[in-house]
Parts: C-alpha cells; sequence; structure tokens
DNA sequence: CTTAAAAAATGAACTCATTCAATCTTTTTC
DNA sequence: GAAAAAGATTGAATGAGTTCATTTTTTAAG
C-alpha cells in the first residue's frame, strides 16, 4: 500500500489546486492571496511554495487541465471529422474555442498565458507548452487524415498547413481573450474567414 | 513658447524611458527596481508613477519603440516588393524578425508581451496592440500589392490571408523568445517552411 | 509684487509574494 | 520499540511594487 506520507502529499496537493482554482474564479488572480489559498487549503503559506514554484504556476497547473480535457475531445473529431477541408477545421476549432470558457474566465486565461510565456522554464509552464504542441499536432493530424481520404490535395505539407491553422487560431484566441468585449461568435467567424482561403486551396478540386 | 511646466514634463519623461530602457538592458527586467530607475531619472519614485501606471507599461512603452521602427522599415518593403509571394513574405518577415533583438533581449520582449497580454487596458499595452494591428496590415497590404501586380491570384482574400501569415509569424516569435537556444536562423527556416504552402497555392500559376 | 489656485513631486507606509531557519512528523535502522 | 535520519510543515522576516497625504513648484489673478 501506498505510504502515509504519500497519501498525505497527495491529498495536499490536490486540496491546495483546488482552493486555488475556486479562489481564482471567486475573485479573480489578483485578489486571491496565498495567505487565503493556504487558509482554504488547510496548510501553511510555506506548503503551498513546497508544492508550487510560485502563484502563476499554480494557475497554469489548473489552466493546463483544461487543455487537456479540450485536447481529449479534440481526439474524437479527428478520427471522424466532416468531409470538408473547411467544414473539419471549423469544427474542430469551434471545439477547442466552446470549451475554453467552461470553466475558465477570461482573466484566468490571459494571466495564464502571459505567466508561461515570461517564466516560460516553470514546471507547468513547460507543461502547458507542451499541451499547446500537441493540440499544434492535433490539427495537423486533422490535415493529414483529410488528405489521406483524398479531401486534401496529396503533395500538400500537412505539418506546414497545420501549423500555420494552429498559429492562428491561437493568437486569436489571445486577441479574444484580451478583449472582454469580444464573444465567442466574434472569434469563431474571424477565424473562420481567415481560414477559408487556405482551406479552398489545399482542397481536392472536384470537392468544392 | 512652451511652458516651463510642459518642458520640464517632457525631460522628467525622456529620462524616465532612458533610465528604465538602459537599467532593462543592463540588468534586466526584474532586477531593476523602480527606486533604481528614479535614481538614474533623477527624479522620486512617486513621480515615476505619475508618468507611467506601473513598472510593466514602462517596458511596454520602451518596446513600443522598437516595434514603430520595425513598422516603418517594413514600409520600403511593402512599396517596392521582391516579385514572387514567396520572396517577398520572406524578406518581409526576415525584416521584422532581424530588427528584434537589435536593442531588445529575449527577456524584455517575453516580459512585454506578458505584459501586454495580461494587463490589456494599460496605456502602453492598448499602444502595442495598436502596433501589432499595424504590423498586421503590412503584411495584407503586401500580399495586396502582389495581387495588383498579379503574382497572387484575383479573388483572393489577401486580408485573410495576411492576417494569417501574420499570425503565423508572430506566435512563431513568441515561441522564439520563449527560448532562449533557438537562434534567429532556425526561427526564418520554421516560418518560412510554414509559409510555403499558402504562398504557392495564392500565387498565379504562371509564375510558380 | 503678493497671493491664491492648480499641478507635480516626494518618500514613508502599505501590501503581498516569496524565503528560510526552526520545528514537527514520518520512515528507516538496529 | 527507541533513536537517528529524512522529509515536510510552519510562519515570521524580507524585499520590491505601489499608494497617497504632504510638501514644493509653477502658473494665474489682482
Amino acid at each position: 500500500m501506498t505510504g502515509l506520507r504519500a497519501r498525505q502529499k497527495a491529498d495536499r496537493n490536490r486540496r491546495i489546486l483546488e482552493a486555488a482554482a475556486s479562489l481564482f474564479r471567486e475573485v479573480g488572480y489578483d485578489s486571491a492571496r496565498i495567505e487565503d489559498i493556504a487558509e482554504r487549503a488547510e496548510v501553511s503559506v510555506g506548503t503551498v511554495y513546497n508544492y508550487y514554484e510560485n502563484k502563476g504556476d499554480i494557475l497554469v497547473a489548473t489552466v493546463s487541465m483544461e487543455v487537456e480535457e479540450v485536447l481529449e475531445s479534440g481526439m474524437s473529431i479527428v478520427e471522424n471529422p466532416p468531409a470538408t477541408t473547411l467544414d473539419a477545421l471549423q469544427v474542430l476549432i469551434d471545439q477547442y474555442f466552446d470549451h475554453s470558457l467552461v470553466y475558465l474566465s477570461k482573466e484566468m486565461w490571459r494571466t495564464a498565458m502571459a505567466f508561461s510565456i515570461q517564466q516560460p522554464e516553470s514546471p507547468f509552464s513547460r507543461r502547458y507548452t507542451e499541451l499547446d504542441g500537441r493540440l499544434c499536432d492535433q490539427v495537423s493530424m486533422l490535415v493529414q487524415k483529410l488528405q489521406l481520404r483524398g479531401a486534401v490535395m496529396p503533395g500538400i505539407d500537412t505539418v506546414a498547413v497545420g501549423q500555420m491553422v494552429f498559429n492562428n487560431l491561437n493568437m486569436m484566441f489571445l486577441e479574444f481573450v484580451k478583449d472582454e468585449a469580444m464573444t465567442l461568435e466574434t472569434l469563431k467567424e474571424r477565424v473562420g474567414r481567415q481560414n477559408r482561403p487556405l482551406a479552398v486551396l489545399i482542397s481536392s478540386p472536384r470537392l468544392q
């Protein structure tokens, strides 16, 4: 059986993460003090720092869990995507976007993304960056799948296309979280327009 | 003539910005204390805050000046670009990248970009975002110019293409500054590969 | 020139994130 | 099962960004 120490450790870690996530959602990142997180998790301030390098890392840890879910729910779309390139990309990307605000606020996204840029070497920044890379791969895999099916012309560099589409949607998502007034609908429309030229041009002529 | 007050104000602002920029370059963003900046600028700590909302805003102000230069140097390329789409994009984008590290370190870029994401409503974040938008427009204008010349097929949505290319290069630049080990050459190669499919496909057939 | 009003500068005080030496708890050793 | 070693927890102390009541300087009015 697992030792007492290991169980306590896992439990404390869970408590800290849950306390932080709920506080971030309730009062926002800046107003959530480490002292408050520690109190809610029933540990001391010092203990919080035994589990996470700093405040930003706690946030990025919670955001990363969200990205993992998005990644997972994207898999089923890649396995069985819509027939046309444009539709397939649209469905996958809209799925990403729709997931984004279920558990996280725009402020949490902003802070997490900012942190992972500023401190790219922190443990959970690395994790976040790695997950971003996997999302990027997922888009490439979708394009490749479409190519194998004949919807995308042979000879097209599916990795390059996937990366460009992903980088574009990621940057647009960044603009979205920077602008409290922008709606999900507007985001989707804009990305849809941006994807169209490339999606149409890489598609096999008979399928347009 | 301009009043004494206005002259003093402009002079203090210049001193603060220069003091901050030099300190950021010498010791890095985190190690440069507001107190040090104030001392070098020969003002008090409080005065620094009369001119800039917070520390990040000072950095973003210096970075924005750099982006303005990049924007300006890009204009001449847009006015008279290379003949083929791929070359034209490559030359413009390489110009952006080559400029980026002349006065600013990767750390300064990271911190500035992170700050403008986290605090998008601060005065200089707005300015930075606006300049980013103008860079994006510049890429679109290049594509449009190529279209008018016949190098890019008529009917192509040049704005959509420009935005996608810009968002991609911007995200790749972000990856570049996050990774201290990545060289400018690697960055250019990767973006070059990513641009190729789109650049080739939007080009008029006879020009390939 | 004097004085009142407006604008700016100032720096001590405040708030948190972060650190670390001391303490306590769990595991291992004999 | 006692003692030593290893592993974790603790919270007071530290330090840097930010605030704001007070003071100083500039401008405008009489």
